[in-house]
DNA sequence: TTTATGCTTCTACCAAGGTCGAAGCAACTT
DNA sequence: AAGTTGCTTCGACCTTGGTAGAAGCATAAA
């Protein structure tokens, strides 16, 4: 390695030199799903000591890739914002651009690419689904400011038991909906926080289970029921 | 590091680690302008001899971050794609978070914040100011597929002497024009096709002008006469 | 208090990989 | 043909950094 005196390195080399190791990529693709995860799980996960799991886990917080929730003798971690995840799933992107339909075969992806989550919302098939469903049926609609909620999806939600927080209506809503590169389906599906608001809605009907040890989401029997025509409507 | 048996580790800790080194780093930022750069000037840019570049430059190549155009004895070297250019901008959203304010004062950087290029279109305050005339005037509309150019917008760039590809109004106009977060000014800026044209017009009428060490895009005399009234317009 | 658990720090070890010098090859130039 | 230029390969060096063992600290349970 060079010692830059004058060479004035790019910043993002640090960030992807705290994401390139291996069991620190496989600890931050444990926290994509967005939930926190204690040292020791994050150490199972990625198959280290104890030991190596904490050194792992100072250099992510060094690089303010987590963030840190202490509790009791406990240490909890999760991703630091939806920046990071942004960028994992960019990298994703290029990763598996080549072999995208061949990888995606191997038995042990088959649930990630069905459905898994993404920092709090739905990816995968299912999130493109949603996504694309819920364009074709003008619940939300594009507008000045990007995606916007529109009133027959407004009713849609009440429909579901949603009931929209009236802040949906007035907040810049550039964060309300937005889309987002899927990096196993190569097309868009729904991030921001409506996107966040129905996975929890779906999980607290029991129409999707989170997994503990994998962001895969699995889809209940009720969920075959109920979630599968929603996401199918018109289609 | 641990030699995974079973541990199926994220594809994407590769390309971070293809990315992770501060002289392929500089080589990535030198590149993400979108022109091409023969293995010398990279050598030179990454301030390293050319042996090391060599073999920098096939770590790059096994990765697929850019790809190779050889011609006689010289071998020119671009990013692979836009999803390459679109990870690297992502890694410097995170990298530059904390400190967007801060680092930007540095004298050293002022030009890129004033303006730079971005895989062939503009980024920095000129970027985001042109993105912005160009909605506000609705020159650009959110359309279904999202962004589209106007009647209006299809004047304006007559106006400019850009004569638009009749394909522009049939294609499926995704990749004509999006939005994109810009690192430097946490606002979106354009691009995509329309912003690459955009680009190589200015630079042909001599109102901008592509430095060959670096990213900066400078204003020339004449871009400051008739660029920036047209970027203000309505302002 | 004693014991167990979760995690960290210290130390040493080792492999990966980035660097340059030297040599070599291929394509232009004269 | 001889020389120059752009780049690569080979070899050797050495720094970086990821790892596990041992020890230690803090919290929780007995």
């Amino acid at each position: 390695m060079k010692s830059s005196a004058q060479r004035p390195e790019p910043r993002f080399s640090r960030i992807a030199a705290a994401m390139a190791d291996p069991s620190r990529a496989l600890m931050l693709a444990a926290l994509l799903g967005g939930e926190y995860r204690s040292a020791g799980e994050l150490a199972a996960i990625a198959d280290i000591t104890a030991q190596a799991a904490s050194t792992q886990l100072a250099t992510l917080l060094d690089a303010a890739l987590v963030s840190l929730r202490q509790q009791g003798r406990y240490r909890y971690f999760c991703l630091a914002d939806s920046d990071v995840a942004h960028a994992l799933e960019a990298l994703s992107l290029v990763a598996e651009r080549d072999n995208v339909s061949k990888r995606w075969q191997r038995p042990a992806y088959a649930p990630l690419k069905a459905s898994r989550s993404c920092y709090g919302h739905m990816a995968g098939e299912l999130g493109v689904a949603q996504f694309e469903m819920l364009l074709r049926m003008r619940y939300l609609v594009h507008a000045e400011q990007g995606l916007q909620l529109s009133d027959a999806g407004r009713d849609w939600l009440a429909a579901l038991g949603i009931v929209t927080p009236s802040k949906f209506s007035t907040v810049s809503s550039t964060r309300l909906a937005y889309p987002c590169m899927d990096w196993s389906e190569r097309r868009d599906h729904l991030a921001g926080a409506l996107a966040k608001l129905l996975l929890t809605h779906y999980v607290a009907k029991d129409w999707l289970k989170i997994q503990a040890d994998s962001r895969a989401l699995v889809l209940t029997p009720l969920g075959q029921q109920y979630l599968m025509p929603l996401l199918n409507a018109n289609n």
